[in-house]
DNA sequence: CTGGGCTTTTGACAAATGTCACCCGGTCGG
DNA sequence: CCGACCGGGTGACATTTGTCAAAAGCCCAG
């Protein structure tokens, strides 16, 4: 009997996803939590052998819930694949990843594989991330975009990033012609969409 | 026996909810589809008693499906609990309106209250809804807002809505200012938030 | 019909954003 | 060592975005 921990924010998919997994004779759901910082209780307390993570999650998104956890056999549940996403994943050291919009078997497939020692991708989202490739941002390049995509001003971001606004100003006029994009929004939706920010 | 019918875009989700469902002893899933404009067809073919829908959905969404069949009765199943999304859902004649992260038990209570013609409506939801109140944009302000949210310029947004770039630029600058934000980013944000775009 | 209150429209002006050419300091190959 | 290259950082300048005051049209109550 495999023995599996459930995070995820929506309480009502939770129990769906649950109740999906208990379906299976192999699998049984030991807990289930609703908040990335509560994981790792969890998984003291209840030693699971795998853990079946979203990303979206209050507290701490489930792609640093798994770094802070290498070792443990961890798979990632999540509504949108971004090939950022899974790219930070398997650097984690995640072994399974799995989009809700796989078929409904994949995700105990993928559960039993990880907790073989195996691995298991999605391979619609492989391929996509093979497409994608790196980002082609820089570190601060990132930084800037992604507190403008909080809202934050020009002159926010320079006090943030301790920079002057020029500075500021350049690193997103540079983002903005590395994503092909014309300007500020369309950059931001852009990163977004590739899992980049 | 209620019969219900499904809609949701995520495939592994949607055979989640549906072996939840299941579990109930007065509840059967009689088909299930994976897009907003699949759904009036199966209706047809299947007479469900009660369709549950989620608004996120490619081909149509959700509450335009629930618009275009009144008299249906419909649960609206969504992630995340806009409260233009549940104003909208009323409008349409929608007599359940569930949030993804509603507890588990509260879908299969709405399916069965709106079969039985009453009303379910999730209590946090409906509180933020008298909150929020209606949306305070005009036509106009929200057409120019929802183009910018989708990246476009100032003069992009001229040609489509046949305005001069002055005239866009206060429908910005009035949105931005009765939404409280500070940048056209935030009032962006701040509208999709409340489900206004 | 008349006037008040609303949306829609506009252009001039101020402020923020985006672009450019450039400097500095590592570091990698020859 | 030297130069090419890359990322980080900067200010001056052009463009876009945001604000303001005002005018025209429309609808409704009086």
């Amino acid at each position: 009997m495999i023995r599996v921990l459930l995070a995820d924010d929506e309480h009502l998919i939770r129990g769906a996803i649950a109740s999906l997994l208990s379906l299976e004779p192999d699998l049984t759901v030991v807990a289930q939590v609703g908040r990335g910082d509560e994981v790792a209780a969890a998984v003291a307390e209840h030693r699971p052998d795998v853990v079946v993570l979203d990303i979206e999650m209050p507290g701490l998104d489930g792609l640093s819930v798994a770094e802070s956890m290498p070792g443990q056999a961890v798979v990632i549940l999540t509504s949108f694949g971004r090939p950022g996403y899974l790219r930070r994943a398997m650097a984690a050291g995640v072994r399974g990843f799995v989009p809700k919009d796989a078929p409904a078997e994949e995700l105990a497939a993928a559960v039993r594989k990880v907790h073989a020692g195996g691995r298991y991708l999605d391979p619609e989202l492989a391929a996509s991330a093979m497409m994608a490739g790196e980002c082609p941002l820089t570190d601060r390049e990132r930084d800037a975009l992604s507190l403008a995509a909080r809202g934050a001003s020009v002159s926010e971001i320079a006090v943030s990033l301790r920079l002057t606004e020029g500075t500021v100003r350049n690193y997103l006029s540079n983002a903005i012609m590395k994503l092909g994009a014309s300007n500020r929004i369309t950059a931001i939706r852009a990163a977004q969409e590739m899992g980049w920010i």
